[in-house]
DNA sequence: TACCGCTTGTGAACGCATGCACAAAGTCGG
DNA sequence: CCGACTTTGTGCATGCGTTCACAAGCGGTA
């Protein structure tokens, strides 16, 4: 939708360049809530919410509500005081914030288990990530539909992302192959990628990359299983019976 | 160095109560890069490798040296001043630290197409997640295997998980649903969740959650798109041929 | 219009995480 | 046995992110 991007300050309106130079601005971290914070609107918007304040919206999305209203701040003033914000309004400055206006054609590469899920999955085009292609090295997939997209060779991803203007390259594939599929992927100019693979990736400084890693998830999950079994020993043992139920009682 | 506070020396070694209080004390996100080195370390390990420097692992794992290094010292001093690292030894404190030492038994919610996906995936029984039951609520499933493990109805959860000691329950159902079975695997006295529909799910304290938003992930990479062009916007146009490649030249 | 109560937006303080830079501590060659 | 070289472990400064607390601002009410 429209932001032409024009030039600086001459032709495009305040409101936009205010925009611009705030997103540089904003913490990676509050980018991330922000995402959820539309999602939490966006079904408020859908289930006929039309406003919404703070402490409610921070509620739903999980967070302290000073948090979440810094977080808004970073993007403008669009509350009203004494009352709250407009779902609608804070939807739309998100959404732009975010550069959702426009859609952001999505290639899975590795038509295996996880791309198979990947490509039959709902949720993206409705979100403005239309999955517009699919890789695979492998020649008894090729030319099959996944969800309704038929899969390509890897050697054509280059063409092919070029044509069908990529932006974001999703890697499924085997770790051995990850590195030179996101090699391919951004000499076919794709700027963003997401990476299933337990691999760590070398990229140009001009490429980003989000890594999705199950096993470092699970693993984290351990940890606290782990530390939460030592606290609970500490207490029943070190403090020798004084500590009752599972509170912790020294500082 | 070593932190007072433990009284726990009477039962445990010196070295597990070490271990123990200092547990408590490393940082969330030096816990989620501690995984990734153990699996660059693994890797290692298989390839025969047996010393490491810090200067080699911080470059296979994708970050800077010296966090490295504070981050293995929130676990101990296992390293050889002069020479490095023992990749045994340090796989295996790590394994400790992250409570890796025993297995977690995984639970998986929903078989649709994540489901399939992450039942059909080998790779976690061989990190010490087995995956040992799987649910849905769909009676055209049960009973069917995935991945070699049959599925149950969702209504014996309780039952299941209690028997089998699962410790990390997985949901992949669609988002209504997602709560509801939440609630499930909390009774059923599972304190570890790993979530991948897009709501907030709302627990007790004595329970983890980690959360996989892949959209949310998307919209991210998105941002990070709008920011480049913005900047790109700016220098060429803004700053009226001043900067020149993609430097950024105001502040 | 003037007041009241409510909610936003943000300055300021705090706490956590990162990265630098170097002393301490080890190896290895002679 | 010594000295030069290498690499760890960490004190310290810096920057980022979170939280608190409250003035400013707005709608409603009399
Ligand atoms: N399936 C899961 O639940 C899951 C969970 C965690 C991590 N992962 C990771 O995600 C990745 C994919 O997992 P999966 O279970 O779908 O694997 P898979 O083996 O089922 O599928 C991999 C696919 O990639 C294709 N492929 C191999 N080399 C290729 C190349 N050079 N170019 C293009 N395609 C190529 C294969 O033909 C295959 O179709 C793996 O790295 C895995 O570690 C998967
Ligand atoms: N598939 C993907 O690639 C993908 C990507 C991002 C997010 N997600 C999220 O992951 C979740 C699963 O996605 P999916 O594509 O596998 O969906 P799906 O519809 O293919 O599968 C959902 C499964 O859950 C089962 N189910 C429904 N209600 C249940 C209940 N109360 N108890 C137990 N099982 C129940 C259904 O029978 C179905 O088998 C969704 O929340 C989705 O938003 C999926």
């Amino acid at each position: 939708m429209v932001s032409q991007r024009g030039e600086g300050e001459t032709t495009t309106t305040p409101a936009e360049a205010a925009d611009k130079e705030r997103a540089r601005a904003i913490p990676e971290a509050a980018v991330a809530r922000l995402a959820v914070y539309l999602r939490v609107l966006s079904g408020m918007a859908e289930s006929g919410v039309t406003a919404v304040s703070s402490e409610e919206l921070s509620q739903a999305a999980g967070v302290n509500a000073a948090k979440l209203r810094k977080d808004l701040s970073y993007i403008g003033s669009y509350g009203t005081r004494g009352v709250g914000y407009d779902v609608e309004v804070l939807v739309s400055h998100i959404e732009r914030i975010l550069g959702l206006t426009r859609n952001h054609s999505v290639a899975v590469v590795g038509i295996g288990n996880l791309g198979h899920a990947l490509a039959n999955y709902g949720g993206f085009p409705g979100r403005g990530f239309p999955v517009t292609a699919l890789f695979d090295v492998d020649a008894d997939l090729v030319g099959i539909p996944v969800g309704g997209i038929p899969v390509n060779h890897i050697d054509e991803i280059t063409a092919i992302c070029l044509e069908r203007e990529v932006s974001i390259g999703v890697i499924a594939t085997p770790p051995p192959a990850a590195q030179s599929v996101c090699d391919r992927l951004v000499s076919a100019g794709v700027q963003c990628i997401l990476n299933f693979a337990p691999v760590v990736l070398q990229v140009p400084d001009n490429v980003e990359v989000r890594k999705v890693d199950l096993a470092v998830e699970m693993q984290i999950l351990s940890f606290h299983v782990a530390r939460r079994a030592d606290e609970a020993a500490s207490v029943s043992v070190g403090n020798n019976g004084l500590g009752v139920d599972g509170m912790v009682i020294r500082p």
